[in-house]
DNA sequence: CCCGCTTTGTGAACGTGTGCACGAGCGCGT
DNA sequence: ACGCGCTCGTGCACACGTTCACAAAGCGGG
């Protein structure tokens, strides 16, 4: 038996691959594939092959030389290593646009993360419901997350409301934040934040617009018929 | 007059905080300010002040020594380098939650990213309207892409619709793909994709969160009354 | 006009991430 | 039982990104 501990530290960019991973052999899995090998993994998803390698590597040695990586045994292995062993119940601050499509979007309490509450400043949208939760008052934040054990928050609020959105969370407890406002959070150095802005995938991706225009003067568009060859692509 | 052309290749790291950089600079602007240093930018964007004045460098010289860079000179700047000197059109493949959400939200058309398509399969979805755009079948996607000159497009169909909604894109004539959806997708090596991913998010946090729970047991979380030091972070 | 203060711009050191190439180990067929 | 072919695991070199530390350069005051 295999009780090997993870000794190393596990870098950022492996922790970060390693959902796309699991989410692929969990595919393979319901497919009804049982072993699949670096080189198949890879492919699916998109990157080289022996970083895949190595990402693994860093949870023990859990393949077999010669075959490959059994496809149950490593979805469980992930799913330990990334803490996805019990659901991790989230609250949701602001049900404008967004936070109402995120409630909605069931696909959040399919992957372990169940939407347990959604609140609002505005009294005109608390009582709604969204995708089956009631949004509430923000001033029940604290009463949710402390019931209902939350460590995770999302804020889909305006910009102008994130900040104090992000402060009501900390205070309530929560340690992990998902921020989908255009802001710069400021929060204790124990809180995690990541961010999600729309605005600067875009603004990143009309930065290799603007550029190819420049360097290939080609103006036009050709319009081209079909797509010529394709390649495995983040 | 300095119209020096930026020689150097900008690092991909320095692209993505560009956007941020942008959005800062532009609320100083609002609110008069006409001068900031490196060390101000890099405090409100939550970075390193070395870093700052690195990212900055690969545009050019465009800072005064002892006393910072103008606000007004350095956004027009960047614009130019992100290529947000005219606007970038887009369309949305797939009307659903996040489609909805998407187009409903106005900040797009605001940084320069106005929707003016929606296209979706289900005939049921059809003719309705989403912040302002009428949702039309699929099979105008070429039309749409080809009369309003469109580059970008973004991908918020459920994930067994994903990869045809690329290869449609594709074939319209797109060239970036901003991809909603939680599907390595396959493009010829031409065609730019970012994906956001939010339950790859989560479960990044989710990573965080159980390694902390494993590192530090002091299982139970303190809920100490409210948040100590706070740092600007990401 | 010169001096000292401030802030930029950048070389150099360090750390992180990537990809190659190859040894190590496993299974299978004979 | 043995060798052969396949695939994992990893050392190493290289590229990329971050941070430090300091010289160069502008501004203001006396």
């Amino acid at each position: 038996m295999p009780s090997e501990r993870p000794r190393r530290r596990i870098p950022e960019a492996t922790v970060a691959r390693l959902p796309v991973y699991l989410r692929i052999l969990g595919e393979q899995g319901d497919e009804g594939v049982e072993c699949v090998s670096s080189d198949r993994l890879a492919e699916l998803a998109g990157v080289n092959a022996a970083k895949v390698r190595k990402d693994l590597s860093y949870l023990g040695s859990y393949g077999t030389r010669g075959v490959g990586y059994e496809v149950a045994y490593l979805v469980y292995q992930i799913r330990r290593e990334l803490g996805l062993t019990h659901d991790w119940p989230v609250v949701i601050v602001g049900a404008g646009n967004l936070g109402q499509a995120l409630s909605g979007y069931g696909g959040f309490g399919q992957r372990g993360f169940p939407v347990v509450g959604i609140v609002d400043v505005d009294p005109a949208k608390v009582g709604t419901v969204l995708g089956g939760v009631r949004v509430r008052p923000i001033d029940e934040l604290t009463q949710i997350v402390q019931s209902k054990r939350v460590n995770i928050g999302v804020i889909t609020t305006p910009p102008g409301a994130a900040q104090d959105a992000a402060e009501r969370l900390v205070k309530a407890g929560i340690t992990s934040i998902l921020n989908f406002a255009p802001v710069v959070l400021s929060v204790p150095r124990s809180v995690e934040v990541r961010k999600v802005d729309l605005a600067v995938e875009l603004q990143i991706l009309s930065f290799h617009e603007q550029r190819r225009a420049t360097v290939a003067p080609g103006a036009l568009r050709p319009v081209s018929g079909a797509a010529p060859r394709r390649t495995a692509s983040a």
